[in-house]
DNA sequence: TGTTAGCACTCTGTTTCCTTGAGTGCTAAA
DNA sequence: TTTAGCACTCAAGGAAACAGAGTGCTAACA
């Protein structure tokens, strides 16, 4: 157990080190006008924080260095309560202050300000589809053998694909067709469409419709990607300018991975309720391994729709970007809501 | 005017410094075996070389590297013609092979196969709107003010937009402006909708409709983004593995720049016919001043709608990536003239 | 018994000096 | 005109020296 002495000086040191970057020596702590101990009693306090596995040094005779438990223990147990600046709320209201209507754009916003604010950068899962529902399909043909399906969902989104349509299939029957989808499959969820219409529809459009294969291998490429969340991001490049990542090999590891959505999505799935920290090694890639991850969630009615995050060094400053992350994540999802709630009850 | 003797070392020099990123000496040339002469004769050949600014040194008693002038001129005289390894075209055929249905698949896979065959970056601008022509309008109502306004081309592409309805403006209304939009606006190219628009339409709608004045503030923020061509990248970081990447400054820069659509879209466009070579300065962008970029055409039936482009150092391997870049824009264009063809004659 | 002053020791980073090697330019001979 | 030879230059790399920041330990102190 750590004494309030340790404690003091821990604090001491990790927020030194955060603002610095440099290893903190005993000397730098006991200048510190709170400090009223000598070096060498903040040394052998050091000595035992060591021990326990807080902190480390770089080399033999170098100061300290916070280590992933020790700034795990700083999040959980050493931040205040989260205070934003005037300023940061200003600027975060600012941003929903104008109506905007396209809920891409206020993502794309979001990023963008948690990317200014901080100098990290702020990535965002897109709503999830989960919860969204089919407002409408049509087919619009462009010629004799393609055409564009277009799906709108009640949240506004609007998702297209061009098919090849078989030449035995006839124009009356892709009419058809889009009639019964517009009616079997109005108010499904976006993400069970291709299951909802593979089971309900099959038996509806054997008997209307002639060529029933050709239909439904047509049918079969449909609505296969559509419940894929889009990665959002904001100030990719601001990370690189932090001394952690002086080594170009280093950013290539991370902006390749950057690239593949498919990782990105899974480090933004948060596995606990709240604002979650991910600290270093806790992140499982490699590129990220000196990196930090603070995550929160976002809602629509109650329900989760995404995730905004933040990547910064190991070194970030945790207690401003967690307070900036939850605020913005409360205000996204009052935003949101109401948006919603037009939509539903109308 | 330049010897033949002279001629034929720049092209080893160059063609050796493109190899190996060092500088290059005169015993280094001297010992390769098509080389007759002695180094000190090539020592000789070297300073006149470098007094007519072919090539510079690095330092007083280093080897030589080809400076601007001496690209460009190796450029524009020491390559010979484009030729294309059976692999290259293989791969680049195996491309166009499977028949994708959408542009936009087209042109990513493009700028994939482009980038990994070089280890370049390769950038896209895509198609031109600029001919494509609309087919068809829709408005879906998604509340009771707001509604998604969804545009069809004849190329299948499909864009839309989430507008505010004035609360003066009925649905019925919007169903006649639709109706109105799809008899006068079909096939008007998508660049000039907005005008046409609103030269055309504007003494129709005011026959038909009540509240011309909100439906036309309506309408006003319609339609004014449809003319910015997207841009594609393919191997984004793979420049960064270059040499003259080692300073993470400089790919902070080159990175920021990649965000900046407008910057991206402005080096895109080339000035002449053909294929263009952009080299360092010559390019007007600081991140680019050590880079040379290589853009050529692509068309539909004989109109140009975009770009392909290669971004490499300055001592990038021109020969090849011009032949590749010059083969791909050629397979694009058939590709895509074919696609129209038959959307146009159906 | 906890705290502190003092001191020897350790390690990094920087500077300085030296050496090596690749390369040049010039001169004089072939 | 070409080439061999030679003195000279510069960058890169390594060794040595030094300064500075920091530690750990000991002994004295309150």
């Amino acid at each position: 157990m750590l004494t309030e002495r340790q404690l003091f000086i821990l604090q001491i040191l990790i927020d030194d080190y955060i603002r610095t970057a440099e290893a903190v020596g005993s000397r730098t702590i006991s200048k510190r006008k709170e400090v009223t101990f000598s070096s060498a009693t903040i040394r052998n306090e050091l000595a035992d924080l060591e021990d326990m596995g807080y902190i480390e040094k770089t080399h033999s005779s170098s100061g300290r260095v916070p280590s992933e438990k020790g700034y795990r223990f700083y999040v959980d147990n050493l931040l205040s309560p989260p205070v934003l600046s005037n300023n940061d709320v200003k600027d975060i209201h600012s941003l929903f202050a104008e109506k905007m209507v396209e809920v891409e754009k206020v993502i794309q916003q979001s990023a963008k300000i948690l990317s200014e604010l901080t100098q990290y950068t702020s990535i965002i899962l897109g709503p999830e589809v989960f919860e969204t529902k089919l407002r409408q399909v049509q087919i619009i043909p462009l010629s004799k053998e393609t055409a564009v399906v277009i799906l709108v969902a009640d949240s506004g989104h609007v998702e297209n694909q061009t098919i090849t349509i078989p030449p035995s299939v006839s124009m009356s029957d892709i009419e058809k067709v889009v009639n019964i989808m517009n009616e079997r499959l109005k108010d499904i969820p976006l993400v069970s469409l291709k299951s909802t219409m593979m089971q309900e529809m099959a038996t509806v459009l054997k008997k209307h419709i002639e060529n029933y294969n050709q239909v439904n291998t047509m049918l079969d490429n449909l609505f296969l990607y559509t419940n894929a969340e889009k990665v959002y991001y904001g100030g990719k490049t601001n990370i690189l300018a932090q001394p952690e990542f002086k080594d170009v090999e280093k950013v290539r590891l991370l902006l390749n991975t950057f690239e593949q959505d498919d990782l990105m999505y899974n480090i933004l799935r948060p596995e606990k309720k709240g604002i979650e920290v991910r600290i270093g090694q806790e992140n499982d890639l490699e590129a990220m391994q000196e990196c930090s991850i603070i995550t929160a969630d976002y809602f629509i009615e109650g329900k989760r729709m995404g995730s905004l995050a933040l990547l910064g060094p190991t070194r970030m400053e945790y207690h401003r970007s967690m307070s900036l992350l939850g605020f913005l994540a409360n205000d996204l999802t009052s935003t949101l809501t109401e948006r919603y709630r037009s939509f539903k009850h109308w």
